[in-house]
DNA sequence: TGCAAATGGTTTCACATGTAACTATAACGC
DNA sequence: GCGTTATAGTTACATGTGAAACCATTTGCA
């Protein structure tokens, strides 16, 4: 490799290919997806995507309190926080109070709440096969596999890593 | 007809299972990967996604307009006229006026941002091999493949199919 | 008990982001 | 040429979001 410096050129530089960077290519993915599934109850129901996963996650999980929610739906507990007041105030979740523990709320989709997850639900399960009908059989089964190695352990710890950011992350995200 | 049931059961609603929902898990894995990268330079270089983006396309292709610039990191104009901002105020963007046509705007790195761009970029692709090494070959090779299929054809048109979004259902509660 | 620390949850602040409006230049039609 | 429309880019506004501060309650423990 002639390694000069005449550094105008990319070429002595090794720029990245975003388009083929992987995480740049999850992001778009995911950004287009997530965003195709929210056209169609944002408008229509006044829904928010974190407003939708903590109606997804009460829908399983009935009298979850915020924390749990925040940790089953991945979220941070002020995003939770606020997707519940809106929720509440839409009539679409209830909230009441655990006995014996005052400071923890205990949630559950409301009737009107149980009538919007049943029309969401389906399309977004419908936006799910249809991405995945892209898809031969084959390559759906790998994909759930690598996303399951992916996602699995959050990072395989090293020693001697100079982290200046190093921030906790959320815990228990994907279990 | 919802006679007062006492439905609070989930099973009677087909809840989404939120972790094994194809759409969510992308939203987390792209989340955490990018964010993880992106702790790596933050701090570091006071540089944000959308910013390193821009530097990332201008390493590969000098004398882009702004808008050329969006096209290729898939970024709205406005993300990118800011991230601009930013980075020539930083004097890690060069920015002149294309003759012909005033209105454009003709990047290139600076000085500077190329010698942020040789850091950030192998920082990068480290975080990268790091995500790759989870897999093995067999699973690396199916991802890039898959990604290439999800990621081709926003949608691929189908005769007597409307494709976009505007999927219409009735409002009835489905039981 | 009593008091410090921890925990659930909300509020505040600063900032990022998207949409629409806006400016300036260029292209088009006549 | 002159007016209309399109395009490049920026600005304004409204909204979303995370970090940290903040209350209320509970737990730990001496």
């Amino acid at each position: 490799m002639p390694a000069d410096q005449q550094h105008v050129h990319p070429s002595d530089h090794a720029p990245l290919e975003l388009e083929r960077f992987l995480p740049y290519r999850l992001s778009i993915l995911s950004n287009t997806v997530s965003q195709g599934i929210a056209d169609d109850y944002q408008a229509r129901f006044d829904l928010s995507v974190t407003e939708w996963r903590v109606m997804a996650v009460l829908a399983r999980f009935e009298g979850l309190s915020a924390r749990e929610v925040a940790e089953r739906t991945a979220m941070d507990k002020v995003a939770v926080s606020r997707a519940l007041a809106r929720l509440v105030e839409a009539g679409r979740v209830n909230r009441g109070t655990h006995e014996g523990d005052k400071r923890r709320s205990v949630l559950a989709l409301s009737e009107a709440g149980w009538e919007v997850h049943d029309v969401v639900a389906p399309m977004a399960r419908a936006r799910e096969r249809e991405l995945l009908a892209k898809l031969d059989a084959d390559e759906q089964a790998w994909l759930s596999r690598i996303l399951d190695k992916l996602l699995g352990p959050p990072v395989p710890p090293r020693s001697g890593e100079q982290g200046t950011g190093n921030r906790e992350r959320e815990s228990a995200a994907s279990a």
